[in-house]
DNA sequence: AATGGCACGC
DNA sequence: GACGTACGTGCCATTA
């Protein structure tokens, strides 16, 4: 049996943060109870998150502590909040009784105490979570107590454990209140010891473990504490002494009440239901007992005055899940709504999830998805490919699927996805935002109100495809991802926590010994990563000359490039580009990662499937999609990748492919000519354009032929040439004449391509993928000759999108069926990562290779270069 | 919290 | 006469 849970609240803390989180609310009875409200909500969250056996919630007394009578100002300059606040703490505190909790408040002492006195007493019967809003109570923590803080605002909560607070401070439980004597604490106006802050405590207290052996070697001249930290310490011993009673939490008050009295008591519902609704508090009665409040809750003064709702739906009426289920299946469709997914505070509902058919709702509590036969019920239609699920955003439904044990299959159509295939490039496809594009109205708040938007969005949006096409796209591309997506998502891939670790030591080190050097050429310390700082130490204090250097808006550039030029000028720059790449590594992966990894060691990504405008996916939190390769460095922190025991990382990419892909669009028959030979198309084009057996090509002919391949797919200038080749801007207008008329298709291609995003206002890809281009029109020709290189760009890189997603599909299909084991990881847009058994490496890659080729015949060869290995840097051939 | 600058990938 | 290669995400410093 596991233990009982006991849950201690700091109510100060959080009736305080919900009164300034929450805009101004009155009831009907013209009470203020925002504050009341946040508390109540929150409480909701959390005894449903917890479910805990014991239920104390303590509250600070008007009664001056011993704190206040040892310091005169203690906590001096906090401010007096107006009465509407203080009259709703007898409010929150019904809302506690009728919750099955008690209020525990002491006259002489702060809620603090109490949690400290009542934890270490529960602590031996019971696994104890204290919610709290500040940093105090993290000395009370230890293997049988954890601590529950705000993250930000409420919504996110973060657990501390001795594990956790190790890793986030460095520091153990015991010693918090020494830090805190030393450092101080400003919100209670303790003073600490001026000039120790937080790095100097957490130093102090790594090296000598506790606030006695500080004091001790601070007397010590031999010590090896630097003589002004001395000094600090040894004035300062008297107040740290008369610090330390105050900053610990009492863990011993005279609290009266008994174990006993502290058992949570059975909820009353009759009794919440009246103490909300005395309060006005409707939706939190609604999502409790899953009744419809009639009207909003309380009228809350809006900042914005939107138009409503223009008419209620006439479907959404309520009806019980089983023949909801059976309305689905006789429909063959169900709709789905995660009320979580438009979360933005906490005051909404907490998971559940809203199910409707073409005509009703039914909405999903916390509490029916612990009974057995609501999740036999709801397996049945979830796992039924034939009832297809109908949603904003399925991907986040099928991993919430999975959370519940079940395998979402059938997707019938996404609002979110077809917001993106409508208009790519829009910075939002959240529902708010289709709803008002699509519907023209505005969307009222509330989980009911999102379900019959995509009820109503569904049937507008699938005109709108239908007229552009794009139907397909959705349905035989962007549709069957999202489980493929999703599973990529959740497999993660592992990375090397040891590795990294010990990466990090090593560059770390190498940091601040570029770091030391660079203030020695300086001849004053700065930060390299601030561009004022660092343009101030190169142009006024080492006067390096600015000739040809770009100013930017806020003074001289310091940008890469531009650095490049004063190469040679002074050695500062070299430290300079080498101590940035170090600490973007640094912060962007070797000390990112592993706190990102799970228990495993494997991280997880989110493919986002609606950002990009031209189709190709996004990879976030963390983004897998950029992890380094180019410079030696970086290809350290390529290494931490790896594959699990007994498996190996397969890497298939795409040799070449948006040049093909260019190639196939344009018909052109010279560049079509080169890859159906399999020449190297660099040194092909080259020989092509000086005339010129390929064999003679030489390194640096091949080296511009690459730069304007490269170029020709962002639609770059002979200024950009000449940049990126370091040749002259003579030369590169040369050079893309003579690539033009030897590669005739691929201009007549640029042209024709430019002039039909005139003509109808969009692009497309082989696929029918569409971007719409508006500024083709522009009068202003910066503007209009960015919408042509886009014209330029999309249908190369889009039909690049499409053909890998197709390839996804495919491959994830034939992986299925040969291979239980090994699973896709990654795709980074001409690339796909697998990992596969050892043993069956090849029987594998050759299948998938095929695959990838296969897909789509564009009328030019694709081919697929395979790499394995046990990292992601070391791969060889297969 | 939002913005600009910079750096990483394809 | 001017003319800055497409598409992303994340970190840091700065400003508000």
């Amino acid at each position: 049996m596991s233990a009982q849970k006991a849950l201690l609240i700091d109510a100060n803390a959080l009736i305080h943060r919900a009164w300034h989180a929450l805009p101004p609310m009155t009831n009907d009875k013209g009470q203020l109870v925002n504050a009341a409200y946040g508390f109540a909500s929150v409480m909701i969250k959390i005894l449903g998150e917890e479910r805990p056996d014991v239920l104390a919630v303590c509250w600070d007394t008007k009664a001056p502590t011993f704190r206040h009578e040892a310091r005169k100002d203690y906590k001096g300059h906090r401010e007096k909040q107006p009465d509407e606040f203080y009259a709703q703490i007898p409010f929150a505190q019904k809302i506690v009784e009728a919750l099955g909790g008690t209020n525990v408040s002491l006259d002489g002492f702060e809620a603090d105490d109490l949690l400290g006195t009542l934890a270490c007493r529960l602590e031996k019967k019971y696994k104890v979570s204290i919610l709290t809003g500040d940093r105090d109570a993290w000395q009370l923590i230890s293997d049988d107590i954890s601590v529950i803080a705000f993250k930000k605002g409420v919504s996110e909560t973060i657990i501390y454990t001795p594990d956790t607070l190790e890793k986030e401070t460095g520091l153990r439980p015991d010693q918090i209140a020494d830090y805190k004597a030393m450092r101080g604490d400003p919100s209670d106006n303790l003073p600490g010891i001026s000039g120790i802050g937080e790095k100097t405590a957490t130093e102090l207290l790594k090296t000598y473990d506790h606030i006695k052996a500080i004091l001790k070697a601070a007397k010590d001249p031999k010590s090896k504490m630097t003589p002004s930290v001395r000094a600090k310490l040894v004035s300062g011993e008297k107040t740290v002494e008369e610090m330390l009673p105050l900053v610990r939490i009492v863990t011993d008050a005279p609290v009266k009440v008994s174990d006993k009295e502290l058992k949570r008591r059975r909820v009353d519902e009759n009794e919440v239901l009246e103490v909300f609704s005395d309060l006005g508090f409707k939706s939190l009665i609604n999502r409790l007992f899953g009744k419809k409040a009639d009207k909003p809750e309380v009228a809350a003064e809006k900042t914005k005055k939107l138009p409503r709702q223009k008419e209620k739906p006439l479907v959404g009426a309520a009806v019980d899940l089983s023949t909801l289920l059976d309305q689905a299946k006789s429909e063959e469709k169900l709709f789905v709504y995660l009320p979580e997914q438009i979360q933005t505070s906490m005051f909404e509902q907490p998971a559940a999830l809203i199910l409707g058919s073409s005509k009703n709702n039914f909405t999903l509590s916390q509490a029916d998805l612990g009974v057995t036969a609501v999740k036999t019920a709801l397996k049945s239609v979830l796992e039924d490919d034939s009832i297809k699920k109908i949603g904003h955003g399925l991907k986040s439904f099928w991993h919430w699927a999975a959370e519940h044990g079940f395998e979402l299959k059938g997707f019938g159509f996404d609002t979110e996805l077809a917001s993106y295939l409508l208009s790519a490039g829009e910075r939002s496809h959240d529902l708010k935002t289709s709803v008002g594009l699509h519907l023209k109205r505005i969307l009222d708040d509330g989980p009911e109100n999102n379900l019959n938007a995509i009820r109503e969005l569904m049937p507008v949006m699938q005109k709108e495809l239908e007229a552009r096409n794009l139907t397909s796209v959705l349905e035989q591309i962007e549709l069957p991802l999202i489980p493929i997506l999703a599973e990529m998502e959740q497999t993660g891939i592992l990375v090397d926590v040891s590795y990294l670790a010990k990466l990090a030591d090593e560059l770390s080190r190498e940091k601040q010994s570029l770091e030391k050097k660079m203030q020695d050429l300086a001849g004053e310390s700065f930060n390299p990563l601030s561009p004022k700082q660092l343009s101030h130490i190169l142009f006024d204090v080492l006067k390096i000359s600015v000739k040809g250097i770009k100013h930017g808006k806020t003074g001289i550039s310091t940008a890469a490039s531009e650095l490049e030029k004063l190469y040679g000028t002074h050695p500062i720059i070299e430290l300079v580009e080498q101590y940035r790449e170090l600490s973007k590594l640094l912060s962007t992966y070797v000390e990112a990662l592993p706190l990102q990894a799970d228990k495993q060691g494997r991280v997880h990504t989110t493919f986002n499937q609606a950002v990009t405008a031209t189709g190709r996916l996004s990879s976030s939190d963390p983004n897998l999609q950029n992890i380094p390769i180019r410079s030696e460095l970086g290809r350290k922190v390529r290494r931490a990748f790896v594959s699990k025991p007994g498996f190996v990382l397969l890497s298939c990419d795409y040799s070449q492919i948006e040049l093909r892909i260019a190639a196939a669009l344009a018909k052109d028959k010279n560049m079509l000519e080169a890859f159906e030979k399999g020449e190297d198309i660099h040194t092909a084009t080259a020989a092509k354009i000086w005339n010129l057996k390929p064999s003679d090509v030489t390194k640096d002919q091949r080296r511009i032929a690459k730069a304007i391949n490269f170029g020709l797919i962002f639609g770059q200038g002979p200024q950009g040439l000449s940049r990126t080749s370091g040749i002259s801007f003579e030369d590169a207008k040369k050079f893309i004449a003579r690539y033009f008329e030897v590669f005739s298709g691929i201009k007549e291609w640029m042209e024709w391509s430019k002039a039909i995003a005139a003509k109808q206002d969009y692009v497309e890809t082989l696929f029918g993928r569409r971007r719409f281009l508006p500024e083709i029109h522009s009068p202003i020709h910066m503007i209009r000759a960015q919408a042509e290189r886009m014209a330029i760009n999309m249908p190369i890189q889009g039909t690049e999108a499409d053909l890998i997603k197709l390839a996804m599909i495919q491959v994830a299909d034939k992986l299925a069926s040969i291979s239980k084991d090994a699973k896709m990881l990654l795709q980074v847009h001409d690339e796909l990562v697998f990992e596969v058994p050892e043993k069956d490496v090849k029987k594998i890659a050759l299948p998938i290779i095929d695959l990838m080729q296969s897909v789509e015949k564009i009328g030019c060869p694709i081919v697929v270069d395979a790499k394995f290995g046990k990292n992601w840097e070391e791969m060889n051939k297969i």
